[in-house]
DNA sequence: GTGAAAGCGCTAACAC
DNA sequence: GTGTTAGCGCTTTCAC
């Protein structure tokens, strides 16, 4: 009666200190391994754990500790080729703390990312990491006044909570200088969703990039878009409906880009010849399309793995210092933005 | 020092039975509405949740009431283009359900699969849906000691675990007489990791076709690959070495088919004309690409909906019934598999 | 219909 | 060093 509980599929801690004649607090404090306990024990204790193929109820530590040991990650959308890697490098951090990441994919919906903070927030995740849709203030408000570590992924919002970014002004004077310097004149912008800073930021860096330079610049140059391959293809009708008074364009994300190029060749234009093209993201497809795209690549695996470096620092810090954390982009050439010599070669 | 903490971050259930003057026992019975309590009281307490902004805490009724409501979701690499679908099924269907997943990337590797699948049941989580790298037996085996609900995605093994997989053998088939009928006879197969039952069986259905229209198969139309890009530009360079016997082919992947028509195309190749090409998955990309791919496309979010369903039943059910569902592909027809007259138009 | 109380499996004082 | 014990926040008998 008293243990035959051994071969039981859960053992709890209680039975393995009765299999080993110890307490159960001898058992925990050898198995946390923070106290010292006198070798003898030790042994016997592992033996029973061994026996019993003893396995720690985690959730019953994160109640009395208040530590999940897991964080949730909120995305829009994991179909969307720009998060996989985002995912993968927080899921690879996470996991070397031993943390687990409960995924939520929000589509970029303010109430499903409500839903998705409390829902979290229930299961007292040590953390969240938050990546927006649109423009998603209120929730970004929400997630400061909860008593729980927040990092901002990709999106500075003005709000008091850490972030991690890339510089996307950066990004986006790279990609618009490098088209200069290959002899363009006249580049639009292919826009993404205008609420978004990032976008806000490549737009501002574009600008730039043609004041410095003594290019024109205005407002009939940017074209709407919002990231889908769709949307490309509008900004290149307008293109061709406006006339084509335009020698290259540099597009807020590769989606856009690669559907831009798709229809100006349906079209018969050239890309490069005649419109050079530079995108933004580097996914996959970019090295692969023929022409292969250049883009300005985002170190989003970096990302991912900062972000939970961030977060880890809120959960243990105690104090919350809110930092912002700005990774640097990389332009990547490819041939979609012409040879050196420019159009005429 | 009653009532001071009112406003605290974490109410508990205690606090909201203090301010509403009930026991936690009718605070516990009306959150969960199974059983009837007095309308005043009712009221007495949501209006204490809401001053309070109480949120149940989940970790305590985990404990409790054994039982998560979260899942663990194993598969080799999110980077994978095939895995976001997957991904999204099982989150959109597990989330319908109140329930949370625990996204793992393995790579494949079986000491990392062991870790993790250990790590969720430490998490207590309720189930447990593994998609396998490698032949990775052992961990299934493992799997099928745990007490634990399983259902195995994509990978059929001889275990006695609940599957959700899509007929390869039909759609390798189809891929396959697709080709005959488009007037191709010299057909070679780009293989994938051998060790995957999915392989296996998707070339099982490539040999049928074959026989069932009196066509030759030998060794040598099987070329080895890893389902990388790359592995499909080394089985184009082996079909050109080989003095390109053949006049189309059959990609166990759609990222090997476009790796080796890229390749065929570098040498002058024109693809589908003198070779054409059925690839596997319909990853976005193959709608793109110029020549598109035809390819056998798998109800990829679909199978994440079915194992969720499954593993839920499996967790309330009680009774462990081992099931295998079957979800069929379909064949998508688009120009590198060539024109319906064959490669004489 | 409602409250008191036991206990899920664990950690961390606190005694000895 | 080691054991005893008090909870973490919740659900669920069991009485009334």
């Amino acid at each position: 009666m008293e243990q035959d509980k051994n071969n039981a599929i859960n053992a709890t801690i209680k039975d393995v200190a009765r299999l080993a004649k110890v307490s159960i607090a001898t058992v925990s404090r050898i198995l946390n391994g923070k106290e010292t306990v006198s070798p003898h024990l030790v042994e016997r204790v592992m033996s029973a754990v061994e026996e019993l193929r003893y396995q720690p109820n985690a959730v019953a530590r994160a109640l009395k500790v208040r530590e999940s040991l897991s964080m949730g990650l909120i995305i829009p959308d994991i179909e969307n080729p720009f998060f996989p890697a985002l995912v993968r490098g927080v899921e690879d951090a996470a996991q070397m703390h031993d943390y687990s990441v409960i995924l939520c994919n929000t589509d970029g919906k303010p109430a499903e990312e409500e839903r998705y903070i409390r829902f979290l927030y229930n299961k007292r995740v040590d953390g969240i990491l938050f990546t927006g849709g649109r423009y998603s203030d209120d929730n970004v408000a929400m997630l400061a006044t909860l008593s729980i570590p927040v990092v901002l992924l990709d999106r500075r919002v003005g709000s008091q909570l850490s972030t991690v970014v890339t510089d996307n002004y950066l990004g986006g004077f790279m990609a618009t200088e490098h088209l200069i310097k290959r002899g363009r004149s006249r580049i639009a912008f292919i826009s993404g969703p205008p609420e978004l800073s990032s976008v806000q930021t490549r737009r501002e860096g574009y600008v730039q990039a043609l004041r410095q330079h003594g290019l024109s610049y205005g407002e009939e140059l940017v074209l709407p878009g919002d990231f889908t391959f769709e949307s490309g293809h509008r900004a290149a009708a307008r293109l061709i409906a406006d006339g084509l008074s335009v020698d290259a364009f540099f597009a807020a994300n590769d989606m856009m880009a690669i559907g831009a190029i798709e229809y100006l060749r349906a079209y018969g234009i050239r890309v490069p010849e005649e419109i050079a093209a530079v995108g933004y993201d580097d996914i996959r497809m970019a090295a692969w399309y023929k022409p292969s795209l250049t883009t300005v690549r985002q170190p989003v695996y970096q990302m991912g793995q900062c972000a939970v470096r961030r977060m880890l620092e809120l959960v243990s810090g105690g104090v919350r210092r809110y930092s912002e954390e700005v990774l640097r982009p990389e332009l990547v050439i490819r041939d979609s933005s012409g040879s050196r010599g420019g159009k005429e070669q």
